[in-house]
RNA sequence: GGUGGGGUACUCAAGUGGCCAACGAGGGCAGACUGUAAAUCUGCUGGCUUUUGCCUUCGGAGGUUCGAAUCCUCCCCCCACCA
């Protein structure tokens, strides 16, 4: 039993420290129901979750099923501060409202992996506000400056003359007191947050509070790009929220290397499983496309269902290898006589008319399938589909 | 507080009076090739109802000049050393 469960827990793990914790925690909730809690932050910065931040949450579900409550933590206070990322931008300070909306969002779509029963939704702000400026300052004392350089961000921006704020060394210090507050038993993250995850333990043990929090890292889901973490802010996301189409189709857009890395940290296939279609697609027996479709689908099915997954691989399928028009497109309508650039721009498959005049030149947009190339090409009375590149899309109706 | 260095477009980084909407690289977009993959080659990469034109941009505000990212003044910010 035990072993089953530490297996499911060590599973894609990036790594743990003080596993024999884990392994102590586990024997007691099967001898004597015991429960522990399994704490991970997270910003509201943003309404919605992205893939990146499944590969946490499915850590979480895990568990669940294995007696641990899960203490979710919103972090709308140390989202004021923003954790360090080296791009030293101050954040702007959220307000209530927003972190409230953000919070409900986050809500509904964390329970589509978690467990609404075994988790505990908190916001940090609430003991942290408590803890008032007497309270930060002796938090402060606790950590030196040498420790906080030892963080890799903060050590190389010291040594390259980058600035940092005394707020930022503030984050780390937070997040690990949220650990002494909850009292929690194991705390999970991303590899990059390894430092902020031992303050929790260092801190723990400085306030006495007679536990030190096992740790568990995960490692960090690459975006879209393949290169850079998966970020709303960098724009290489996919969003937990999304359309079944256009969650299917970015799905289809990584490469062929990147797709590895999401079987290995978000397909609930099994190790085996996984190496058996590598080694397919390594000595030509399955194509890597077919591969591909295989995760898109899959992960397209957890957020939207089986019935949704079929239908977005359908269309797909209908766009690309038909080179058809996709089935629904945003539809706009606008007055005669209409510039083809400003159409472009009015339907928001443009930024710009001077970046649509660029995009005829270069031969890249078309009308009802037909490359055009007069910039200066006026729409009468009629419907068009509108096209710009392979994937953007629109129906215009010019009327009188 | 003192001394010196620095702030240029999404990022890095040239440019020190006109040829600068600003070299180059990365990124991004588009075209060819493909599997809307990768790699490669090519073009574009501030905005404008119309482009051998006009407008806005080089930390901010003024000034000198026919003309400034480039010169002058004041201010703001960052970094280093010293205190």
């Amino acid at each position: 039993m035990i072993n089953e469960a530490l297996n499911e827990i060590k599973r894609g793990t990036a790594e743990i420290i003080d596993e024999e914790k884990i392994v102590k925690l586990l024997k007691d909730y099967y001898q004597n129901g015991k429960h522990y809690y399994v704490k991970a932050g997270f910003d509201p910065t943003a309404a919605d979750l992205h893939l990146g931040h499944t590969v946490l949450l499915q850590k979480l579900a895990i568990f669940q099923r294995y007696g641990g409550i899960v203490q979710f933590i919103i972090g709308d206070f140390t989202a004021m501060i923003g954790d360090p990322t080296g791009k030293s931008e101050t954040r702007k300070k959220l307000d209530r409202e927003t972190v409230l909306k953000n919070a409900k969002s986050y809500r509904d779509q964390v329970f589509k992996i978690l467990d609404p029963d075994k988790t505990q939704v908190l916001f940090n702000s609430e003991w942290i506000e408590k803890l008032g400026s007497a309270g930060l300052l002796e938090l402060t004392t606790l950590v030196s400056v040498a420790r906080m350089l030892e963080r890799d961000d903060f050590e190389k921006r010291f040594k390259s003359n980058m600035p940092i704020a005394i707020s930022e060394f503030i984050y780390p210090l937070l997040q690990g007191y949220d650990s002494v507050y909850l009292k929690s038993d194991i705390e999970i993250g991303g590899t990059d947050q390894k430092f902020n995850l031992l303050m929790g333990r260092q801190l723990q043990r400085s306030y006495g509070i007679g536990k030190e929090q096992a740790v568990l890292m995960m490692p960090i889901l690459e975006g879209l790009d393949g290169v850079q973490k998966m970020s709303k802010s960098l724009g290489n996301y996919i969003g937990i929220t999304e359309e079944p189409n256009t969650m299917f189709a970015k799905l289809m857009s990584i490469s062929d290397e990147l797709m590895w890395r999401y079987y290995e940290l978000l397909s609930s296939k099994t190790l085996e499983e996984i190496e058996i279609l590598k080694e397919g697609v390594k000595t030509g027996k399955i194509h890597p496309k077919y591969a591909k479709e295989l995760l898109a689908t899959e992960i397209t099915a957890r957020f939207h269902g089986d019935e949704a997954a079929k239908e977005a691989k359908e269309e797909f399928d209908r766009v690309h290898k038909q080179r058809d028009i996709p089935s629904d497109i945003k539809e706009y309508e606008l007055k005669s006589p209409v510039w083809i650039a400003k159409a472009l721009v009015e339907c928001k498959i443009e930024p710009s008319t001077s970046q649509a005049r660029r995009d005829i030149d270069a031969g890249a947009v078309r009308i009802n399938r037909e490359k055009i190339s007069d910039k200066n090409l006026q729409l009468s009375e009629g419907e068009y589909i509108l096209q710009v590149g392979k994937r953007k899309f629109a129906k215009l109706k010019v009327v009188s």
